[in-house]
DNA sequence: CAAGCCATCTGAACGCTGTCAAGATGAACT
DNA sequence: AGTTCATCTTGACAGCGTTCAGATGGCTTG
């Protein structure tokens, strides 16, 4: 029951002895965490899903939290390309095109609620990172950081005017995300027509606490 | 050791017979959660700080999310006292108080970081509550939207837009105030002056993905 | 004052968790 | 062929949330 059925793809590099456990712990850990969401992800039942002993995952990650790290990642990953992707398709316009980029977000992380509170919730008590490792993930803010040029949201070449508009517009992204899942809006939701349209008028409107 | 102080303060409803323990198993998880963050507040610990048997809690609370729960609301109630008396230190300008109350807001977050966490941890998953047990700790939700109507960011009537426009704002402050937590930012925070300008800042900008 | 009720608290138990140390296994290199 | 070494297993430990049967003792009723 436990052996099976990829033992020989013989393609990728496999260095272990017994197929690429790591990427299938991974895997493992999404499938449960979409599945069951992110309080019932324990290495344990990671392993049992990969079908391996329980202490087996301690020799490709450190912790439990080393996991979720990995497994936010791809989630991270995953949220850049849909932010390229909706901003590829919101034409030329750059406030329509920030404005995509924030609803991509929202609605990644209404769609995929289990893994977006994972990626935050094992990489916020993280020391900073190597700039390096922060790469892959940050693609996203890339776009918005360019994206706040194109808007004139900042003086050109004031550099910590376009860092700070880039962050405060993520922070309005994460929140909105964050909030949206409170069960107490679902009126103004159908009052507005779609989730969709909500998320839109709130991220449009969270212009708010600017004083003018 | 464990025999207590406080048996005999007698003036109080005590309709127990040890004393009160369910505020003292309130009061100990929230020191608990001060003391060592949110992922060491067990209800054995609780019990344990309390003096009393790891089962003793079941007596007053039906879960371990009902004790977070009733932590969580204190928080609340205390970040509404928090945001109340920002503005009214703020003076009479309605872009300013508005601007004040953010700050106040991430700055009860950033001072209570453990606190904050579980404020919203345990009511995240929550189903929509009675109206009627919101109320307290939406003292600050109140005040927001009061200073939404003073400064005139909805047509006076438009209900919709006051309500989007409130709920904008709380999302961006979360946002923030989640967000600023992370390492990665404290160039940025001496770059600026310290943190209080860098959240300042920050919520002033928080206008982004509005377009224009 | 005595009897009994019942909320309150305890003790012990169950199955689960993260983690670790010691040993088995087998692929790869000499 | 023999050795090495990463990989995986077995078994154990402490701690967790939760439950249940029973002890305790303040309150109400007779």
């Amino acid at each position: 029951m436990a052996k099976d059925v990829k033992t020989k793809t013989a393609c990728e590099p496999r260095p272990y002895h017994h197929g690429d456990l790591r990427r299938a712990l991974i895997e493992a850990a999404r499938e449960i965490v979409v599945r069951d969401g992110v309080q019932s992800l324990s290495l344990r039942a990671v392993a049992r899903e990969a079908g391996v002993s329980p202490a087996a995952p301690y020799h490709h990650f450190k912790d439990k939290q080393e996991l979720m790290l990995a497994v936010g990642r791809l989630g991270f990953e995953d949220l850049g390309f849909a932010m390229k992707a909706a901003v590829d398709k919101a034409g030329s316009d750059p406030g329509a095109r920030l404005t995509e980029i924030g609803v991509a977000y929202v609605l990644y992380a209404r769609s995929n609620p289990a893994i977006y509170r994972l990626m935050y919730d094992c990489s916020r008590d993280l020391e900073a990172l190597p700039h390096q490792e922060h790469e892959k993930e940050m693609d996203g803010y890339e776009l918005v950081r360019q994206c706040m040029i194109d808007v004139g949201r900042a003086a050109a070449g004031d550099e910590i005017g376009i860092e700070l508009a880039t962050i405060a517009a993520w922070c309005a992204a994460h929140g909105v995300a964050e909030m949206a899942s409170f069960a107490q809006f679902e009126p103004l939701k159908v009052e507005l027509g779609g989730e969709v349209n909500f998320y839109r008028e709130l991220i449009k409107r969270v212009g708010a606490f600017s004083g003018r």
